[in-house]
DNA sequence: ATGCCTAATGCAATTAGA
């Protein structure tokens, strides 16, 4: 089973190089995030007519989230993250997907730091940590994917340096991360490639991708029952090299 | 410290991204 995350950057803007994505990876799965588009305008037909059965949590302009599935349809277990009924962002989606419980992700930035954005962010963190107790105190397996907007480690980013007044490499938010990994969960790209640099992000500011000056953001978490199935992980990076390409590359994982 | 680029909105210039 392969799962992908990846955060499109505009859903219809996109819509030629996700399409050409899906029929050279031909993932089981996909989590797609920063679909920037409201509910009645995802591009359902298109997104079908590849394969893909979808659910999607739209908004106008900005955030919004999706799962795509090739095999069986997925089964809405949520659509927003518990903890905050004010919070009206469209940022969390969840669905049974042949067996495996898929939770796609889009973490807020945060930036600037500090202001009211990155009170969002720690607040939107805490809220993800404590759905992920209950997610792993059920036991089932679980995938935790989507751009977390997080470099966990100095390992994770070019020059971190830069980074580390960020509101993606601030300490509190490294933290939080390593809070939510240690109720059980396994990076499932820093798992099987310990010593690798390895980025999901490069900006589109400063000919980044040429340079290399990239950012590991975009994550796979995995609860204890899949931790033993990982087989793969890898990013599709010579997906934002090409045209029109997203500020992201898709990132996926193959589970045994 | 800011701009560098890109997308959406909506038709100019602003907001947001990371």
């Amino acid at each position: 089973m392969m799962i992908a995350t990846y955060n499109v950057n505009g859903v219809n803007g996109r819509l030629p190089v996700l399409l050409r994505w899906l029929e050279e990876r031909q993932p089981d799965v996909v989590c797609l995030q920063e679909l920037k588009a409201p509910q009645e305008k995802f591009p359902e037909a298109a997104i079908e007519a590849a394969g893909y059965h979808a659910i999607w949590h739209g908004q106008k302009s900005w955030n919004g989230v999706a799962i795509l599935s090739r095999g069986g349809v997925p089964v809405e277990t949520r659509r927003g993250l518990p903890g905050d009924p004010d919070d009206l962002h469209s940022r969390y989606i969840e669905a049974a997907v042949d067996g495996v419980l898929i939770a796609g992700l889009y973490l807020p930035n945060g930036n600037p730091r500090p202001g009211p954005k990155f009170d969002y962010k720690l607040a939107w963190f805490e809220r993800l940590i404590a759905h992920g107790a209950d997610l792993i105190a059920s036991n089932m397996p679980v995938i935790l994917a989507g751009d977390f907007n997080v470099m966990p480690t100095e390992r994770d980013v070019y020059k971190p340096e830069r980074w580390i007044d960020d509101a993606l490499f601030a300490p509190e938010v490294r933290a939080a991360f390593f809070r939510l990994l240690d109720q059980g969960w396994t990076d499932a790209l820093r798992t099987l490639h310990p010593d690798e640099t390895i980025y999901t992000f490069w900006d589109y500011f400063r000919n980044a991708y040429a340079r290399n000056a990239g950012l590991r953001i975009d994550h796979f978490l995995l609860s204890p029952p899949l931790a033993g199935k990982l087989k793969k992980a890898e990013v599709d990076r010579h997906v934002r090299g090409g045209e029109k390409s997203s500020d992201h590359a898709p990132v996926w994982i193959e589970l045994a």
